[in-house]
DNA sequence: ATGAAAGCGCTAACAG
DNA sequence: CTGTTAGCGCTTTCAT
């Protein structure tokens, strides 16, 4: 049997309640008692249960972390930031991959929040408003990334995806492509719809006519929308809405003989790992995510402990990574 | 106040012990009152706290499962392998980074153990023989991931690491490469060790000289060890000890102005996502990271319920996708 | 400064 | 079949 609290009691000549005090610091335990009890678990090899003091606070030292994908080369580095972030903080981190099912989303949601943890980072895209209301009732605190809401109480980590694609669109155009194509993401994925609009919207402002594919955040995606665009149009420069997607595309193109970027120039998004190992190397819009993963857990944090009510959004700054799929920009790496 | 189970005995009218029953589908309850439970359940929206029932079982429903980096990208495969087989079983999944730190990990190890886990599933790859007896008083049910040992009564699941190795050069050999070197990873730990000594014995064993470079499972060190290697040797082929080393090593080769696979082959290990996008695409040892996670927990499972106490080791199958960067080799993918 | 006792939400004998 | 009664291990008044 592990000690329990009671077993450093009776060793140590005093009550549980001492002991409790020891363990939680508390300055009012005389010098020598403290010392005594700290050697009688040292000795016994005594480590308060966590589950015990949760029950005993109604507080949980765990924090839920929803995402679509670990899998998905974007989320290990945010999920590295909250667990480090949290580690940090005394906090332990469940983490649930929901494929973008929406459906186990809620699944998930609830299992986290009526069971045991305190608070739950969501890196949902598909999130409907009428869901948000549910979240609210569920009385937990919550941290909303990379989604932007008007008006909402919750907290949220971000960046400007609408501001990131319009600038690497407009950078195209600045080159002088005219004949810039797009490939989606997922539909009701809000990124995904988030950097189709800035694309649709900086083509428009420039008088240039759109070209747009749909699929999923892969590279299989990539591969087969370009493919796809091939057959009945001529591009001259590809923004993708992710790294995945753009490799893919760049597969595809140069399976048909086109070289990057000489004939087709490409952006992508997200900027991950791979993204500087690929040959050509990838230019594309770099977001912080581990940064925002951190940052997520900081918030969360101030909520669980009731230091703060009011929502707070922020927005983190993205920047470029110009590399050889894209000429000009500044280098930034 | 979140509902508890007093307020819903209140409400069906009856005892907390017959709500406890209809939540755990204790058979032998009244059908009526079943029924009237559930409503009272349904009506209050009500959901057993996991803490408080794990502290009365003295149970836990979360794993642990502590890695090296989940931003390495074997690692996430073997996760969610983790994640998804855990959760089809009613269990949670906590999750902790080590940066091949062996103190970190006995942290985290005494962190998970004694605080609120069931079981760990532990990807250590610099645990001591020492340390491992300390495990055992944890009293603990352990899975190791990726590890081998003789005679232990931990639970493992693994491949077999040398012999892949060993059949990655020896293949090389068979193809007429003389002159083959190898990127090994981190010293101490095991899978770069083994993937080493596969490489020395299978070169002895052919009567060639080995050329070892060691440094960390990353695309730096790679990039960097191949260059070290340029400078006193022309290599006509490469054993790297994982697939990033072998992009950061054929990164260098082409800086350098030679070809892949026509002036040096390439081997790595793994077979992560990217092997395959990679330019040339990755000839690598196929790691069926998803099914060890998998399995990982089926053994664990049984142990945390107490059906087994035999320690059981599991090596799984491994293959070969070979690619571009390699010749020959039946094309399995 | 320390101890006694109640209670966190649930389960598990034990009666009835 | 259902209710009563103890705990699980810890924290937290409330006395002392």
């Amino acid at each position: 049997m592990k000690p329990t609290i009671l077993d450093v009691a009776k060793l140590a000549n005093v009550s549980k309640a001492t002991v409790s005090r020891v363990i939680n610091h508390n300055p009012k335990v005389d010098k020598n008692i403290r010392e005594r009890v700290e050697q009688a678990i040292e000795q016994l090899g005594y480590r308060p249960s966590a589950i015990a003091r949760n029950l005993a606070n109604n507080t949980s030292n765990t924090i839920g972390l929803i995402l679509p994908d670990i899998t998905n080369p974007y989320f290990p580095v945010l999920a590295r930031g909250i667990e480090d972030q949290a580690h940090r903080s005394g906090y332990t981190v469940i983490i649930s991959n929901t494929d973008n099912d929406p459906r186990l989303e809620q699944e998930y949601i609830q299992m986290m929040a009526q069971q045991q943890v305190g608070g739950i980072i969501l890196i949902s895209s598909i999130l409907e408003e009428e869901k948000m209301s549910e979240l609210q009732s569920l009385q937990i605190p919550f941290v909303l990334c990379d989604r932007t809401i008007e008006n909402t109480t919750f907290d949220i980590v971000t960046i400007d995806h609408y501001r990131a694609a319009f600038e690497a669109v407009e950078h195209l155009i600045r080159q002088g492509h005219q004949h810039i194509c797009h490939i989606s993401g997922p539909v009701k994925v809000q990124t995904a719809e988030t950097r189709k609009q800035a694309y649709l919207d900086a083509m428009e402002a420039a008088g240039l006519i759109p070209v747009v594919r749909v699929g999923s955040f892969s590279y299989e995606a990539g591969y087969s929308q370009m493919l796809s665009i091939l057959n009945e149009y001529e591009p001259s420069a590809l923004f993708a809405a992710n790294d995945l997607i753009a490799f893919g595309a760049i597969n595809a193109l140069q399976s048909k003989g086109m070289k990057v970027p000489d004939d087709v120039a490409v952006i992508g998004c997200d900027d991950i790992t791979f993204a500087g190992m690929y040959k050509p190397a990838l230019s594309t819009i770099s977001v912080p995510a581990y940064q925002i993963g951190a940052t997520s857990v900081e918030l969360l944090e101030s909520r669980m402990k009731g230091v703060r009510n009011d929502a707070k959004q922020v927005v983190l700054e993205h920047s470029f990574s110009w590399r050889e799929t894209c000429i000009g920009g500044k280098q930034t790496r």
